[in-house]
DNA sequence: ATGCCTTGTCGCACAAGA
């Protein structure tokens, strides 16, 4: 089955591209992040026409996560644990029964961080530590876990088209990178690398300056893997010509196809 | 060196993104 991610900026100015890929693509599971809506704002109707079961963590204005499956979504959770007083709505996952076996599906928006030297790189930090004690907790389920989203994290060099210029950015500190490796040391497998080692793969590419028709992209869409899902890794995807659609979003569907 | 776009907001400019 295939299970996708994708940082969509803004689900209602995107509904029209967003309908287009999901007929196209046809995914069982999509995880979706930057809805910039309130749960009661956001347009299941068009989604449950085309078959889907949709889940929302949404605020007003910014971040929002939504799970939409062709399987009903089951124990929902919203938020991630670890500070109650954290109000942005990053995170939500649920569970996904199929005919092998369950999947734990986590949907994830990690900060961006930006810019360095306000209390934002600081609360990326410790979102990403909360991030690496619950997925430490979700592995001791010893079921298929997937843990999808935009991590706004850019793992090596190779992953950016000029990562001198990201350097200074959140996205790139060494602080970052090693939180992300962190997680990939609890066992977790990160699915694009796994199957795709050719150069230029990016997932988001910048509104300004001419970015996509230069392909100076970054690869900060990611999707990680327990070893149970791992196990089930058949293939993966990066729909990169969506990036080229009319009114895009600056980030790409990433998408993993398991043998569930 | 900065902004270059894009979205959403109790808009008529600004914050936030990456």
């Amino acid at each position: 089955m295939k299970i996708a991610t994708w940082n969509i900026n803004g689900v209602k100015a995107r509904l029209e591209t967003a309908l287009a890929w999901f007929a196209e693509a046809r995914p069982d599971i999509a995880c979706l992040q930057e809805i910039k809506s309130v749960d009661e704002g956001f347009p299941a109707g068009a989604f449950e026409e085309l078959g889907y079961h949709v889940a929302t963590h949404g605020q007003k204005g910014f971040n929002g996560v939504a799970i939409l499956s062709r399987q009903p979504l089951e124990d929902i959770r919203r938020g991630l644990p670890g500070d109650d007083s954290d109000e942005q709505a990053r995170y939500i996952e649920a569970t996904v029964s199929t005919a092998t076996g369950a999947l734990r599906i986590g949907c994830l928006y990690l900060p961006n961080g930006n810019p360095l030297g306000t209390e934002k790189f600081p609360y990326k930090l410790a979102w990403m530590d909360r991030l690496i004690a619950h997925a430490r907790s979700q592995l001791e389920l010893e079921m298929p876990v997937l843990l999808l989203g935009d991590y706004n994290v850019i793992p090596e060099p190779r992953d950016a088209r000029t990562p001198q210029d990201w350097l200074g950015d959140a996205l790139f500190q060494p602080e970052s990178r090693a939180r992300f490796r962190a997680l990939l040391n609890l066992g977790f497998t990160e699915a694009v690398r796994a199957t795709n080692d050719r150069p230029d793969t990016y997932t988001f590419w910048d509104y300004q300056a001419g970015a996509w028709q230069r392909n100076n992209g970054i690869r900060i869409d990611h999707i990680l893997l327990s070893p149970q899902a791992a196990d089930l890794l058949r293939g993966t995807g990066i729909d990169a010509h969506v990036r080229g659609w009319d009114k895009p979003s600056d980030h790409v569907p990433v998408w993993v196809d398991l043998a569930a």
